[in-house]
DNA sequence: CTGTTAGCGCATTCAG
DNA sequence: CTGAATGCGCTAACAG
């Protein structure tokens, strides 16, 4: 058993409230009375049991991550603008993750809430109408970081999916494309932010003159993805599709993997653009031209907003947080000549 | 501010104890008192605090984690390990990550202590003497899991490098290779497993009796990598070097990138061999030919055995834990035919 | 400046 | 089966 703050003061010779102050540098104490104090918690080797402390102080010092999956590349880029902001405010990081799993989901945000967290990071995927439902009647700040869409009053930070879709026909108009095909996700559109990025597109499109040329992929399994490229090299062979802008930097790589098996090149061929600028944009060959998502400043603002309003000094924002986004321009875009 | 027990309890008309067993199913109560508690619960949205209980209880059921980096793809998948199997046992993770500053390590670890996690996993690439010294002195289970070496008590999950690299060899002799290098890191040599792999490489080169060839790369910064093609472009071209068996994906994935740019082709002027099986070992092309490490495993296994000792029904394994590797063929490595 | 005291919310003896 | 009482380790009045 690890000495208590008794410990310390019977070594001391004072009393636990002199211990206390001395701890957490609350109120004056003797010099004399601190160097003691001070000299047995040194000796007893004592730590403050941050359980009890929490119990009193009713503050857990502890916020609740709820992911969907580690693994995926942009949950951990997230994660590390979380848990690296929370620890500068000396807040601790709780993390579950649900594995696409809604029943367990409401399990852990009830361990969360057991646990005193004293506010909840959601980082998902997919949207989960109940969830919302849930997170908008708890008393904790709660922010929302899908990277989809949500129309309810729960904080989310973004950044503004029709700019990015539009800067990126824009970009691709500017190289000289004219034949600029978009590929969509298909699976919960309405309830994602496919559809900004789809709109984007579209007015982008429009605004150029040009002819759109939608094709969506239905979800991330392999038979999709064999459905959509057999729609593909047919539109890009019959409509002389010469470029591609993905909603993802995951699917556009998959998309070029494809690509090369059906012996077209990227960027000779057709060029391709993804969504995201995840690691592996920049390690792929050829490195994938993208929107640059602010993925580190997501989690970090997000926590720094729920913190300043755990410590009253902020309200969680109303309205969604809007992050810039930018190209980054690499080599999966070439630019056309006829 | 939420119900307590004490709310519960009046609201059901029993006392605490009574609430208190309800909710824990420790002690007999009667048919009828339950319901009414039952009742209360549900009508307060009662929800026990952990907080408290852990205080009385001395079991905070939270394990400490430490990272080096979440953004590293082997610390994401080890990590969804020992969340995943954590939660399997009612354990709570929490996380923190040290971005490789060793003071902060130190810290870090002291707060994980005062929130008083019954466990500490420690997920790094890099070895720290003093850490290990502090680990050895902590009370609670310890698992050290990081892919290198320690030569201490401390329990640790890892694979036989040795071996890895002795099949790797085996493979590619198989496939009619002779003049095959090994790509080391030469940073901390002697206190990582890289010394492992080393030597299984040189074992298995001299079974084989095959002239070995080592270049090592001094660490992972963007010199390093220039300085190492250099040498490598040399050998490949004055000693006739048909294979690589490069120390890790990420290394190898690069090394592939940089081979191309010098108009290098892998598989088909050169073979290559990663380590690890990472995500992209399979997204990037050519598919790389590697070493399936069981990463997934690595986290669920030291958190198995930290729990089990928890509980009282294990002791933490003194000796490291082997666990087995093979190797996953691909596209990089082709036979080779003179 | 310092010690005494009263809880924080809960599990757990110990008597009934 | 049940309630009253005790204390987990600590902070925060409160009274000196």
């Amino acid at each position: 058993m690890s000495a208590t703050i008794k410990d310390v003061a019977k070594m001391a010779g004072v009393s636990i409230s002199t211990v206390s102050r001395v701890v957490n540098d609350s109120k004056p104490v003797s010099p004399d009375a601190r160097r003691r104090v001070l000299n047995a918690i040194d000796v007893l080797d004592y730590e403050p049991n941050e359980i009890a402390r929490s119990l009193v102080t009713r503050k857990s010092n502890i916020i609740g991550v709820i992911v969907e999956d580690f693994g995926l590349s942009f949950v951990s880029q997230v994660l590390r603008g979380v848990e690296e902001v929370a620890r500068m405010y000396d807040y601790d990081i709780l993390v579950s993750s649900t594995y696409g799993d809604a029943e367990n989901e409401n399990r852990l945000m009830k361990i969360l809430l057991q646990k005193q967290v004293e506010g909840i990071v959601v980082i998902t995927e997919s949207n989960n109408e109940d969830r919302v439902q849930y997170l908008k009647e708890l008393k904790i700040p709660v922010s929302y970081l899908n990277r989809y869409y949500r129309n309810d009053e729960i904080s989310t930070v973004t950044i503004n999916n029709t700019d990015a879709l539009e800067d990126i026909v824009d970009y691709l108009y500017g190289m000289g494309h004219t034949k600029i095909a978009y590929i969509g996700l298909e699976r919960d559109f309405n309830r994602t932010v496919d559809r900004f990025k789809h709109s984007g597109y579209v007015e982008a499109m429009k605004k150029n003159g040009l002819k759109e040329n939608v094709i969506n992929i239905l979800d991330n399994s392999e038979e999709a993805y064999m459905d959509l490229m057999a729609k593909l090299v047919k539109e890009i062979k019959e409509e002389k599709i010469t470029a591609l802008a993905v909603f993802s930097d995951e699917a556009a790589i998959k998309i070029m993997n494809l690509l090369l098996d059906e012996g077209i090149k990227v960027p000779e061929d057709v060029s391709v653009t993804g969504m995201g600028d995840i690691t592996m944009a920049e390690l792929y060959r050829p490195k994938l031209t993208t929107v640059k998502e602010p993925l580190y400043d997501y989690g970090a603002v997000s926590i720094r907003s729920i913190i300043k309003t755990i410590k009253g000094e902020e309200k969680m924002p109303k309205e969604k947080v809007i992050l810039p986004s930018f190209i980054v321009e690499r080599e999966s875009v070439k630019k056309y000549r006829k």
